[in-house]
RNA sequence: GGUCGGGUGGCCGAGUGGCUAGGCAGUGGUCUGCAAAACCUCGUACGGCGGUUCGAAUCCGCUCCCGACCUCCA
């Protein structure tokens, strides 16, 4: 049974035990999202896979700086020196905003997405125009070190230094400078200012039209791409921290050419470890708008989407997502969410099962089975977080609880402390950590509880109903709360009802 | 074309050299006035072809298919 946490890092392709460069504490640096349109599906995914790691992370007693930037400049589309624009301009053109505004616009709905996933907020959220300043020292270290070369006012990261020092360039995505140098595709010719294929902007002299433009030394212009990550993460994580995550395809270049910077500028690379989150498929391809294979978070929560048969409450795609490991591609399909509604309702019922029971015993026959099932959870999320395990251990107690519940199973067989220790993991797991919420108890409104005065109400009429043997009177009341949307369940206990 | 990852029962999704993943759906049963829920039970899956092994879905080779990256991408 594994007790000590071990993380798989992207950059030596191994499980490692996560050992904190200093004890108790752990720097986490997330790369987050370009603020020019809405979140994509993909993107939350990453963020909550971060999220839910974060909180294990806190669960397990460590203090954590968590740093996820805003990335609201630098971002190019197509090629530096074939007329690139910078993402945020682009959009900016097109709807006819000061950048700031689309800016603005699109980290405010980030940020109410992350919510109704329930993210954690990160400790610091920086954002790459407000730090220009820190990004153009920077480019100045790597000059001065001599990993920087200026052409007509851009400035570029020279890539070749670096392999020929055995600096490891291309360590992290796995490639060979002469597979780089051999690039054959024709969007990467005509790059006149470089003196490699390899390189890569640093900082980019802008021509007049551009709308987001600083002084510099080099020129009146914008930082790189990859620039802004590694000047956030030092100056608020040091120039070595412990975990630096991201998706997948931030691998390369974005990742690399990260790594590039801060080797050139501190002779330092940033992370311990690199963690990777996978891509989320749909319907088994990765989303793509262009062939119709895609759907907003919005669409998904709201159902107006041809791919899904109805809307799905973001903690239910928040339980989907974690029934998937990180690093495992996750399909998204109409009949797999379902699935995970369902699931999602059973935990949640279980859970609120399982804290109404009280133990009559000090100890039980079921207690030490209950304990290492605990024991084993906890050590599926020491197997670089492996929440899909973790919620099947939770999975094989629930019918126990449920047992209990019912009286199938006498309380005789859960001791107080076993049962104490069963409700803390429950709680932590499913609130703590994997950061769900439950539904059913989220309406304490006074509507709720007017609701809850009139269901008792109507409970007790059906109640007398049943002991008459009225069934006409018991099953219309059943029939006609199920059309309003409420289920009744009998039980020997009683009945228990729930909102559909 | 290059690099990397993957193909698991009806669907999703873990995992692993011999020991039940789990969820959903499905089977049969218990309970119930009838249902629903719950509980019990069952299914005997690992792309194809070879090889290694006492034994492979798990290791090796070949092959087919899929995905990601190589250009902006979580």
């Amino acid at each position: 049974m594994e007790q000590s946490l071990h993380v798989y890092n992207s950059m030596t392709g191994k499980k490692e035990l996560f050992e904190p460069l200093t004890a108790g504490f752990i720097g986490m640096y997330v790369c987050g999202p370009t603020v020019y349109s809405d979140v994509h599906l993909g993107n939350c995914r990453t963020f909550v896979n971060f999220d839910t790691l974060y909180r294990y992370l806190l669960h397990l007693g460590y203090k954590v700086r968590y740093v996820r930037n805003i990335t609201d400049v630098g971002h190019l589309v197509g090629d530096v020196d074939t007329g690139a624009e910078d993402k945020m301009a682009k959009k900016a053109r097109l709807e006819q905003l000061e950048p700031m505004e689309v800016a603005q616009k699109y980290t405010v709905g980030f940020h109410d997405m992350m919510r109704l996933f329930n993210t954690k907020s990160p400790s610091i959220e920086p954002r790459a125009t407000g730090h220009i300043l820190e990004q153009i020292e920077m480019v100045q270290d790597i000059i001065d070190n001599g990993y920087g070369y200026v052409k007509n006012g851009s400035v570029y990261f020279n890539t070749r230094k670096l392999v020929e020092e055995g600096k490891g360039y291309g360590d992290l995505s796995g490639r060979k400078i002469e597979d780089l140098l051999s690039e054959t595709r024709s969007d990467l010719k005509n790059q006149s200012e470089k003196e490699h294929p390899s390189d890569f902007a640093i900082w980019i002299k802008a021509d007049e039209n551009h709308l987001m433009r600083w002084n510099s030394p080099w020129s009146v212009g914008f930082p790189g791409w990859h620039l802004e990550c590694s000047a956030m993460s030092t100056k608020y994580l040091g120039k070595h921290f412990d975990i630096h995550g991201g998706g997948n395809d931030l691998k390369f270049p974005h990742h690399e050419n990260e790594i590039a910077q801060n080797i050139g500028a501190c002779s330092c690379a940033p992370a311990k470890y690199w963690l990777h989150t996978n891509m989320l498929l749909m319907n088994g391809k990765k989303m793509s708008k262009s062939d119709g294979n895609s759907i907003t978070p919005t669409e998904l929560i709201t159902g107006d989407s041809h791919h899904i048969s109805k809307g799905f409450h973001p903690m239910v795609i928040r339980f989907f997502m974690i029934q998937s490991h990180y690093r495992s591609t996750l399909d998204l399909t109409d009949e797999a969410l379902l699935a995970a509604e369902k699931g999602f309702k059973r935990l949640m019922d279980a859970n609120r099962a399982l804290n109404g029971l009280q133990s009559t015993t000090e100890s039980g026959a079921l207690d030490a089975d209950i304990r290492d099932t605990i024991q084993a959870a906890f050590a599926e999320m020491n197997d670089d977080f492996n929440t899909p395990k973790a919620l099947a251990r939770l999975f094989e107690i629930v019918p126990k609880i449920n047992s209990l519940k019912e009286g199938k199973i006498k309380m005789d067989q859960v001791g107080a402390a076993a049962l104490a220790d069963l409700k803390a993991c429950f709680h932590a797991f499913i609130f703590d950590i994997f950061g769900l919420e439950d539904q059913a108890e989220s309406g304490s409104s006074t509507g709720a509880k007017a609701l809850g005065g009139v269901m008792d109400l109507v409970i007790d009429i059906r109640k007398q109903a049943r002991a008459d043997k009225d069934w006409a009177t018991s099953d219309k009341i059943r029939d006609s709360l199920k059309e309003a949307g409420v289920q009744i369940k009998d039980s020997k206990e009683g009945a228990e009802w729930e909102l559909i």
